[in-house]
DNA sequence: CGAATGCTTTGATCTACATCAACACTCGAC
DNA sequence: GTCGAGTGTTGATGTAGATCAAAGCATTCG
C-alpha cells in the first residue's frame, strides 16, 4: 500500500579490482560458489560491481531483463503492483542471494534496495554464454529456481490459508533460520523492513501487523528493543502458532485472550 | 478443506512400446521438445509410462522425490495441507506439463490425478545424467522452472492482494490463456476441477467461488451449461475485474449491484 | 531548541468473506 | 423408477482483519 512509485535511477559504477570475485566473502552461499579459481576469473570479466541507496529501484516489472545481480552486501525486496496501488511483496533478499532470475526478456518483478546495498551485476547474456561454458553453473542457478519454487509455494499456502498470527509467526521462524543457516544467531532477528512491508509481504494490513506482534510481546513470545529488531524468547509457541490450527495456538496460550 | 486423504496406491505399469517419444502428441509443448529425435531414443529409454486414476495420489509432500513425470493426457492437482486440514493448491497441472521438478530430495507438495490420466515418469537419477549429457535438456528445465516461478510469483499477488472477484477473474482467464496457447478455443473453458479445489486454489471457501460464478453470470460475463465448464462471453470486462481496482470494476458494472 | 516528517502503535468501526445450514441437482446403482 | 452420495447453490449469520482516525516517538533540520 504505501508504494512511493520512486523513479528508476541508474545504479553507479564502482571502480572495478583485479578480482573481485576472489576475495568475495558471500560467494560459498551464492551461486558463484559452484565455480573453480580458474573459472571465477571468467566471472569475474563480466561482473560490474555497484551500489544502490536506501529506496532506491534496481529494475521494474517489464524492464528488458538485461542484468542478473548477486547481493553481496545489504537487502533487497522484490514486489509487484497492481493498477491501483496494491502491492504484493514477493520476496525478501539479502548478502549472498541471487537476484533477477528470470531467463525471460522481461523482470516479472520490480526490485527496491531497503538498505545501504552492494551488487554485482551481470550482463544476462554474457551470463547465459558462461552457463553453456560451465554447466556447474547452470545446474546450481536450477538448484537455486528449484528451492525459491519451493518457498514461493509455501508462501501459497501462507497467503491462501494461515491466519495473521500463523503469518507473523512463520515469518519470523524464517528469518530466523535463514540466519541459522548463515552462521548468525537465531534468537535476535534484525528486521531490515518496515511494518508495511512486512504487511504486503504477508498479505496483512501495516495496522494487523503491529497489532500481532504487540500481541507476541505481551504472550512473552518475542521481545522488541525497537521496531527493526525481534528477539525470539519462546521458539517452542511460536512454531505452534506458525504451523497448527488457529484454535490450538489459542488453547495454548490462554494468557493472550487476557491481553 | 475438502481433502479426503485417499491413501496413496502404487502406479500401474503399462506396457512400453519401442519409442513412444517419437509418436508422442504432446512433446512440442514439453520438456521434451527440447531434443532431437536421436537424443529421445535415451530419453525413451528412461521412460515407463503409466496410468492413474480420478483421485489417486502420485506422490504426497516429504516423500523421497524419485520420479519426475511429463502428463501426457488428462489433469493434476499439486497442494500442500496444514496439520488441522487446511489445503493450498498450488497449481493445476494438463497435459504436455511436468510435473515433479524438485532437484530435492523430497517432493515440496503432494499430487493427485483430478481426472483419468496418463503419465510419463522418469527416474530422477537417471533424468539428472541425461541433463549432464544434453546441456539443452538442462536450460529447457530451467526456463520451465523459471516459468513456474513467475506464475507463482503471480499468485502471490493474487492471494495476497486481490479481492474474490479478482481471484476468479484471473482464474478463469489464465486457464482461457493457456488453452489458446495450446491452440485450442479459450472462450469455452473446460474446468476439472471441483469448487472446492478452486476454493483452495484462489484461498477462497466453496460457496464464495459459487457466488462469484453466479454473480458473472447474472452479469453476463459468463455462462455455464454445467458447473464444469465456463463460457467466457465478455472478456473485456473479465479483464477489467481481474486486473483493476474494485471500486472500478464495479463502476464498470453498474448491473452487478442490481443482482 | 521546536517544528516537521515519517514510522509505529492503539482504538473504534466497518465489511468482505467465512461459516453454518438448508436445499437442489446429477448420476450411478439397483 | 427411486435411493443415496457427491457436488453445487443459496440464504442467514458471524468474525478476522481492513479501514478510518488519532496519538506516540524518533530523527532530521532549520
Amino acid at each position: 500500500m504505501s508504494h512511493d512509485n520512486r523513479p528508476s535511477r541508474p545504479l553507479e559504477l564502482a571502480p572495478q579490482i583485479a578480482n573481485p570475485c576472489q576475495a568475495c566473502a558471500v560467494r560459498v552461499h551464492s551461486v558463484c560458489g559452484a565455480l573453480e579459481p580458474a573459472e571465477l576469473n571468467r566471472l569475474a570479466a563480466i561482473t560490474t560491481q555497484t551500489e544502490a541507496e536506501p529506496g532506491e529501484t534496481i529494475f521494474i516489472e517489464g524492464d528488458p531483463a538485461d542484468h542478473l545481480f548477486v547481493v553481496t552486501g545489504g537487502g533487497v525486496r522484490m514486489y509487484k503492483l497492481l493498477p491501483d496501488g496494491r502491492r504484493q511483496i514477493t520476496g525478501f533478499i539479502f548478502t549472498g542471494d541471487f537476484l533477477g532470475l528470470a531467463l525471460y526478456d522481461n523482470y516479472a518483478y520490480s526490485a527496491e534496495a531497503m538498505t545501504r546495498l552492494q551488487l554485482c551485476r551481470f550482463p544476462r547474456r554474457k551470463l547465459e554464454k558462461l552457463l553453456d561454458e560451465f554447466p556447474k553453473l547452470e545446474r546450481r542457478l536450477l538448484k537455486t529456481a528449484s528451492n525459491e519454487l519451493a518457498a514461493a509455494q509455501d508462501q501459497m499456502l501462507l497467503l491462501g490459508r494461515k491466519t495473521a498470527r500463523e503469518r507473523i509467526a512463520t515469518f519470523l521462524l524464517s528469518l530466523s533460520e535463514r540466519a541459522i543457516r548463515r552462521g548468525e544467531r537465531g534468537d535476535v532477528i534484525a528486521l531490515p523492513m518496515s511494518r508495511g512491508d512486512i504487511g504486503d509481504y504477508l498479505g496483512l494490513a501495516i495496522e494487523t501487523v503491529s497489532r500481532t506482534f504487540t500481541r507476541f510481546k505481551k504472550l512473552g513470545v518475542v521481545y522488541h528493543s525497537n521496531p527493526r529488531e525481534a528477539k525470539i524468547l519462546d521458539r517452542e509457541t511460536l512454531q505452534d502458532i506458525a504451523g497448527m490450527a488457529e484454535d490450538m495456538s489459542l488453547t495454548a496460550t490462554a494468557a493472550f485472550r487476557r491481553r
